[in-house]
DNA sequence: TCGTTATGTAGCGATATAGCAAATCATTTC
DNA sequence: GAAATGATTTGCTATATCGCTACATAACGA
């Protein structure tokens, strides 16, 4: 057999796919750009109901957006003169929610282990 | 009421809760890291191991692994004089073939409207 | 103890990016 | 068309970090 043809996914990945999961997660590296997923993923925000609701500047939560958007993680709508900016990819939720569910996880567990440290 | 007593995450995250996020996700935005984790996701490996497997540096393997481990994601243990790595938190296996398998099907989304926009 | 081997750490230069301010673009309204 | 409004883009500075070189630490054996 001249190649393999297996279901499970690459065990070596190439730099090109590297380069792209790093990317995807880079998106997710920065407290402000989570403020502002978290924020879509409660429902639609345009623009300047996500620089109200952060505070911080217009360009700053618009450049933000802009790598949002190029990650696929983020969409625009425009509606008038606003642009209406929603979560484009669910991957978005589960990732945050597995990493949150994670954290509480650690969260307790260190809190218990302080407790009874106390003991 | 007086306390919201839902099993749904918070809607609102700290500033503390989106820095630690943010830290997380931060950890797996380099493509060196991920190649790391991709060969412990398939069994331990000394560092010397590693170093060879990447083709990187000693001092820059090290470096990223300590990072690794300062975010709980990689395991260190010794045995002679050699450091055996493993993956501490079964998170990193969830969460890069999350990402992975998602890229995969856009990969392949993005092939089949190529490959239809030929036709 | 000395030397060797396997890791870890420090300092450095180059690059990337967050956030600010100002300029620009696009759309609606007068 | 001009003004106003919402959003994006462009320079800029400060900070972070990648990978390198050189050095330091730790464990083992002669």
């Amino acid at each position: 057999m001249s190649k393999k043809n297996s279901d499970a996914p690459p065990k070596q990945l190439s730099d090109a796919a590297l380069e792209l999961i790093a990317t995807r997660f880079r998106a997710l590296s920065e407290p402000m750009r989570l403020r502002l997923l978290n924020l879509l993923m409660q429902g639609e925000h345009s623009v300047g109901q996500l620089v109200e609701a952060t505070g911080s500047s217009q360009a700053n939560v618009s450049k933000h957006l802009t790598l949002l958007r190029e990650a696929g993680m983020v969409g625009t709508r425009k509606e008038g003169l606003t642009s209406i900016c929603f979560i484009a990819d669910p991957i978005v939720n589960e990732l945050c929610e597995m990493m949150c569910s994670r954290l509480r996880e650690e969260m307790e567990d260190k809190a218990k282990s302080l407790a009874s440290g106390l003991g």
